[in-house]
RNA sequence: GGCCCGAUGGUCAAGUGGUCAAGACGGGGGCCUCUCACGCCCCAAUCGGGAGUUCGACUCUCCCUCGGGUCACCA
């Protein structure tokens, strides 16, 4: 029945040169972290052994589709430098590489399936979840009995069926993951899996198997979700007596519900973070893929900031953990920070100035000035607005912003301050940091008085907030003289 | 519930029979200082429990407990 000379065309394509690594997502529209990373490590295992990374896209679930959804998928590994060297993008020696594409291939391997006796066809109605409607266990399918002769007639007759992978009764089964080792299970605890929907498609796991074999891949990376079937996939291919691939299961990436505070796996239905949300709410991409890479995941050192490039270097699966690990946003903030603070000023400039003018529409106020004061202040680009609005206007604020304990500051003080400073800041001739600093300092010690207690009044006088990124020089300076000018007046007529 | 997997501080984790059990985040304290940050220093905090094996267990075995996963014509 199976047409043997295109599977052997098939066959002939699959290339056995190194390393081959795939990254198979369904196309949902949404990659979370846990996503994210599945895909990292294997393009790090590809790009660490020379080998060849395939992007492959299973839409097989026609209930599912999302349009715009392989997009998603397309823009987060670009963004992160997960390059793919074969894809329905770019083509390869093995396509389509997109599986509704290859849905007749499916259907000559079950057929072939089915001929070696490892497969047969079941007419039983659709088994709905949940409720457990059947009559029989699916050990005791009856379509399992059938002969040849029968199912092939009732099926050529137009009966709708289903093609299920025929599991031995006896025995157990013992597979190998490169990071869990081997695990064996009863034989009997293996349900006859559908390998081929009555619809033609096949189901995750044949396509999988099918697609694997036929596009050469040397190295399954996956969710550890996947462990539990992983024997059926042995089965299969032994059944079609192909060579296993080595299996690489990654454990779940999971997180701290904020309501119960129980841990559960990431999800979308949840709310939790995709990609795109997190460099929407300003995190660097490389911060992202450093933070991930680590999660669940170790080189072995005390280093921990990495490149895509250095990880690609020292990547092994030797440092995979078995055990789920938890998102935690406070490291990845802190990872945003550092690549923050390692960006070149005017790298960070250009990234920050959108966030800048979302606050600051002013445009005598220089975004590099405002940027270099943000920079080692700054722990996710969208934190930016709220710290920099003052340098459109200075918000209300309460008088008792005078008043300030460790800089010995008081309402009466601070006005004398204030009064004191104005024509002394309307005589400085160039306005730069010295000479502004000169006229502070001056006046400090003429008052013999730490700085703090003339500079503290000033910087309230030009903000109107407690806590500024800067100092009272720097922000004067970025203000210019005619509006700090304005500002002390508009504080003194406050204070008066 | 059956089956599978897992278990070092709150989190990420190193560790592979003999260590005062790394490091990082977060937390606490301090220094620096024109606020806040940055930077620097210090502190608290971990081998889930019980039996074994061994001269010696975080490391090996078993049991318990607790987590997680899986039991779809979804992936």
């Amino acid at each position: 029945m199976p047409d043997m000379k295109r599977l052997e065309e098939l066959e002939s394509r699959i290339p056995h040169d190194g390393v081959r690594t795939r990254f198979a997502p369904s196309p949902t529209g949404y990659m979370h972290v846990g996503n994210l990373r599945t895909a990292l490590y294997t393009w790090l295992i590809a790009r660490h052994a020379g080998g060849k990374f395939i992007l492959r896209i299973e839409d097989t679930d026609q209930g599912r589709l999302v349009k715009g959804a392989v997009d998603v998928i397309y823009r987060t590994l670009a963004e992160c430098g997960l390059d793919h060297d074969e894809g329905p993008d770019v083509g390869g020696p093995v396509g389509p590489y997109i599986q509704t594409e290859r849905r007749g291939f499916y259907k000559e391997y079950a057929e072939l399936l089915i001929e070696k006796g490892h497969a047969y066809r079941c007419f039983c109605e659709k088994s709905e979840s949940g409720e457990d409607s059947g009559d029989f266990s699916r050990s005791e399918d009856p379509c399992r009995a059938l002969s040849r002769e029968e199912a092939d007639a009732r099926a050529a007759a137009g009966e709708p069926y289903v093609i299920r992978q025929r599991m031995p009764r006896e025995g157990s089964t013992t597979f190998h993951d490169a990071v869990y080792g081997a695990i064996t299970v009863e034989n009997k605890e293996l349900e006859d899996q559908i390998l081929l929907k009555s619809d033609g498609l096949p189901t995750y796991n044949f396509a999988n198997v099918i697609d694997d074999h036929l596009m050469g891949i040397t190295h399954v990376v996956r969710g550890a979700e996947y462990l539990s079937s992983a024997p059926k996939y042995d089965l299969l291919y032994r059944a079609f007596g192909w060579e296993i691939p080595t299996y690489v299961h990654c454990s779940s990436v999971m997180v701290t519900d904020a309501e119960t505070g129980a841990v559960r796996k990431m999800s979308k239905r949840h709310g939790d973070p995709s990609y795109e949300d997190l460099i929407a709410e300003g995190y660097l991409t490389p911060a992202v893929v450093n933070y991930v890479a680590l999660l669940g995941w170790s080189p072995g050192g005390e280093r921990e900031v990495y490149s895509l490039r250095e990880l690609a270097e020292i990547f092994d699966i030797h440092g995979v953990s078995k055990s789920p690990a938890v998102f935690d946003i406070a490291k990845l903030t802190w990872f945003n920070a550092e690549y923050i603070r390692a960006m070149a000023p005017e790298a960070f400039a250009r990234a920050a100035e959108p966030y800048i003018r979302r606050a600051v529409r002013d445009p005598a106020i220089d975004v590099l000035q405002v940027a270099a004061l943000l920079q080692p202040r700054t722990e996710k680009l969208s934190d930016i607005p709220e710290k920099v609005d003052f340098f459109d206007a200075v918000p209300e604020y309460d008088a008792e912003l005078y008043v300030h304990k460790k800089s010995k500051t008081d309402i009466p003080g601070s006005l004398d301050t204030l009064r004191r400073l104005l024509p002394a800041l309307e005589a400085v001739e160039s306005w730069d940091d010295e000479s502004i600093l000169a006229v502070l300092t001056a006046m400090a010690e003429t008052d013999g008085v730490k700085n703090a207690r003339i500079m503290w009044p000033l910087r309230i006088a030009l903000t109107g907030r407690a806590v500024t990124p800067g100092g009272a020089v720097e922000i004067a300076r970025i203000l210019g003289k005619s509006q700090c000018v304005a500002r002390v007046r508009a504080a003194i007529d406050k204070l008066s």
